[in-house]
DNA sequence: TACTGGATAGAGCGTTCGTTCTAGAGAGGG
DNA sequence: CCCTCTCTAGAACGAACGCTCTATCCAGTA
C-alpha cells in the first residue's frame, strides 16, 4: 500500500491540513484562498482537490478538526498542570497567553473567526466547530468533576470556562496584552472555588 | 447646507453604515463586499465612495463605531435594569439572548467577526475595535463602581464581564441555543457576589 | 514490458472582488 | 441664466476567487 517513508518530512495531505488551520486562524474563512493554501502548503491545486474533492469547505471542516485537537493538548496540558484546581487553571490562560505572545498576538483560538464567519452557512464546518466546543467542554468538565464538583455544576461551569477562555483571548488578541487572559484565569478560579466541596 | 428632509427616511450615508454594520455582523469582513453593501443600502457605488474616500476600510471603521453604539444602548438597557447588580447582569444576558434567537441566531456581537478578521492587519478597523472594547468596559466598570465594588476590581471585573458574554454569545450561537447566554449570566453573577461589599 | 491508479501539475473557466473614472442630476448663490 | 458643488449613477479595470479539466508522473502488479 504505501512505502515506508523515505524521508522525515509529513505527507501531502497533512501539509495542506496543517496550512489550512494556520491560515484559517489567521485570516479566516472567507480571507483565505485555496491557491494560497496549495502554495503554503508547498502542494499543488491538483492535489488539494485530489485529497478534499468537496473542495473549500471539506477542507475547511478537515482544519478544523486539526484545531480542535491543537486546542486540546493545550487544554490537558494546563487542566493536568496541578492537583489544584484553580492552579490548572490559570496555567490553562497563561499557556494560552504564552502562545498569544509568541505568534505576536495572531495565533487565537484556531477555530473561532471561521466558526463565526460560516455561522448558519456552511453545515459541514459548524458540524465540525459544533464538536471542538463540546470536546473542550468535556475535557474540562471531567476535570471539575474530579476536583469534586457535581455532575450538572461541572458541564455548566466547563461551558463557561471555555466560553471565558475565547473571549478573552480575543480581548487579549485586540489589546495586544496578556492582561485580559490572566485575569480571566483569576475570576475563572474564584468562581469554581465558589463550588469546591471543602466550601 | 442641508434642507429640510423632505421625507422620513434616513440620508444615504447613514443607509450605507448601516447596511454594513449588519452585514459585517453577519457575513464578516472579508465575506462582504462592497457591491452587496450598495446593493443592501439602495445606494449606488459612487455614493458608498463618495462618503468613504478610504474605501472598505474607512467604511467598516465607521460601521464598528455604529456597532459599537448599539451594543451600548442593549448593555446599558441591561445593567440599568435592576438596583440589584446580579439581577442587572442576568438581564444583559436575558436580552442578548433574545436578540439572538430573534434573529435566528444570525445576530451576535456586531464587531467579533471583523474584529477577528482585521486583527494585526487594518489599523483603522483596530482602532474602531479597541475604543469599542474601552467603551463597553467603562460602561460595565461604572455600573459595578456604583454597586460598591472597589476601583480595581470593578475594572478587571468589567472586563471579564464582556469578555465572558462574548464567549457566550459565540457559544449561543454556535449551538442555536440560549442556554450558554443564561449560564454565563448566572455565573457571573455568582462571580460578581463574591466581590459585594455586604460579603 | 505493459498496465493500472493514486498523486501531481497547472492552464483556464466564469465570476466576483475593490477600486477608479467619467458623466450627469439637481439645488443654491451670483 | 449660469456656475458651482454635492451627490448619484454605473461602466470598466486588473486581480483574485473557487473550481474543472486534461495531461503527466511514477511506484506496484502482472
Amino acid at each position: 500500500m504505501k512505502t515506508a517513508e523515505k524521508t522525515s518530512s509529513v505527507g501531502t495531505r497533512e501539509r495542506i491540513v496543517r496550512a489550512t488551520s494556520r491560515l484559517l486562524q489567521r485570516q479566516g474563512y472567507e480571507g483565505t484562498g485555496i491557491k494560497q493554501i496549495s502554495r503554503e502548503a508547498e502542494a499543488t491545486l491538483g492535489s488539494v482537490y485530489h485529497f478534499f474533492p468537496g473542495g473549500k469547505q471539506e477542507l475547511a471542516a478537515e482544519a478544523i478538526r486539526h484545531g480542535d485537537q491543537e486546542f486540546a493538548v493545550i487544554l490537558r496540558a494546563g487542566l493536568g498542570s496541578a492537583e489544584d484546581l484553580t492552579a490548572a487553571v490559570t496555567t490553562c490562560t497563561t499557556l494560552l497567553a504564552r502562545e498569544l505572545r509568541g505568534s505576536d498576538w495572531q495565533d487565537g483560538c484556531p477555530i473561532t473567526t471561521t466558526a463565526l464567519e460560516t455561522v448558519g452557512r456552511a453545515p459541514v464546518i459548524e458540524q465540525a466547530v459544533t464538536e471542538a466546543f463540546a470536546n473542550w467542554q468535556a475535557i474540562v468538565e471531567e476535570r471539575l468533576r474530579t476536583a469534586g464538583i457535581g455532575a450538572e455544576d461541572a458541564r455548566e461551569l466547563a461551558g463557561t470556562v471555555i466560553n471565558t477562555l475565547e473571549g478573552a483571548e480575543l480581548a487579549a488578541q485586540v489589546a495586544r496584552s496578556e492582561e485580559p487572559l490572566h485575569i480571566a484565569g483569576r475570576h475563572l478560579a474564584r468562581l469554581l472555588a465558589t463550588y469546591l466541596p471543602q466550601d
